[in-house]
DNA sequence: ATTATCTATAGATCTATAGATAATGC
DNA sequence: ATTATCTATAGATCTATAGATAATGC
């Protein structure tokens, strides 16, 4: 951003672009030059941005991303027909057309490098931006009788990761993640067993 | 370990410590100062085992761990009844008795901190320990006629990653592990719908 | 005046090396 | 002699602060 220039604009390139990088390296892993680098401007200028340095930008980063997975999840939720199989179907596609969230890493390894006030609330949110959607439409589906008795906690906490990880197939198949992601839905709610 | 004592010991210790540190927060969250610490010794001793530093103990852990797994998995599989469910019953049942082994963290986050030799040497003994087991027991299946049309690399990267995520149950429920990967197991192969 | 950058640098942390030392086995 | 540690410290990297500067809007 030019000196000077669209006030407001810069700050949202700079979470923008540490977003994508603490998605996918994590928070450690990522240095402020990395992040400055990504964006041709020197360290020092990102704490104009963020004066509480790298942990700031990592919880704003971080609040803004669950924010914006909540309200995409539930939209995306609601929006589907009331059946579990095109629920599920478009939280994965909206979830794949995010940045990869990887919420085990983000508990185990992000979080415990944060001040414990952030970390708590950190994790309190991702339950409820990620787990909580999901949850609540399993166990809709189980009242109308759409699925076997089951755990939705344990379900959905399965589904993320399921889901987080065909963010990768890319590495080993050229078929479009979504594509595939319909496939693999499609096998978890008919089963494996022919 | 004292001094002078029980050689070759106390480097097994050593690559175990670091080993747990770098399964639960992944290399860069690690500092050799952690290791040391978990130890109860000065950082500067983890270079008698590790003349290569931090980078030599990660590449050595990282073989060390990729190849128990290749042998667990084969074992596991091989010594199951010749179908799937069991099969990857006694996969989940092994993989949850190791430490987690974040395959997404590994190849995103963790090898490209290392020199690129190592990093592909690493992702390839990840494949063949991790991947290979897996698809070579669900394309026997299909062979066999037990399983529908899938494909197999992806049903197995999926399926890694989902027994790699019931590492973290405990965080919200107290069944043991291997209990709630056999009902994932058995969902996963009747599916979820009723 | 405000926004968004820059240069310079202090201070903390981290990796790595050098050389000394203590305990056991030969 | 070998094994396994220690202390001390150099050098690199990383976070963070201070103060200067350039471009735009009022």
């Amino acid at each position: 951003m030019a000196r000077g220039a669209a006030p407001g604009q810069a700050r949202q390139r700079v979470l923008d672009a540490a977003g994508s990088l603490f998605s996918e390296r994590g928070y450690s892993a990522v240095t402020l030059k990395d992040i400055a680098r990504a964006l041709q401007i020197r360290q020092a200028a990102l704490y104009y941005h963020a004066p509480g340095g790298k942990e700031e930008l990592f919880t704003v980063v971080s609040r803004q991303t669950l924010e914006r997975h909540r309200d995409g999840l539930t939209e995306a939720i609601a929006g589907a027909d009331e059946n579990i199989t095109a629920q599920l179907r478009e939280a994965a596609a909206w979830l794949l057309g995010q940045a990869p969230f990887d919420l085990a890493r983000f508990v185990r390894a992000d979080l415990p490098s944060l001040d414990e006030a952030a970390a708590t609330e950190l994790e309190a949110l991702s339950r409820q931006a990620l787990s909580q959607p999901i949850e609540s439409a399993l166990f809709a589906a189980y009242q109308r009788g759409e699925v076997r008795m089951i755990d939705p906690p344990v379900i959905t906490h399965v589904f993320l990761a399921m889901v987080n990880s065909l963010h990768d197939v890319h590495r080993f198949k050229r078929t479009p993640k979504d594509i595939v992601a319909q496939d693999v839905i499609d096998t978890l709610m008919q089963g494996l067993r022919r």
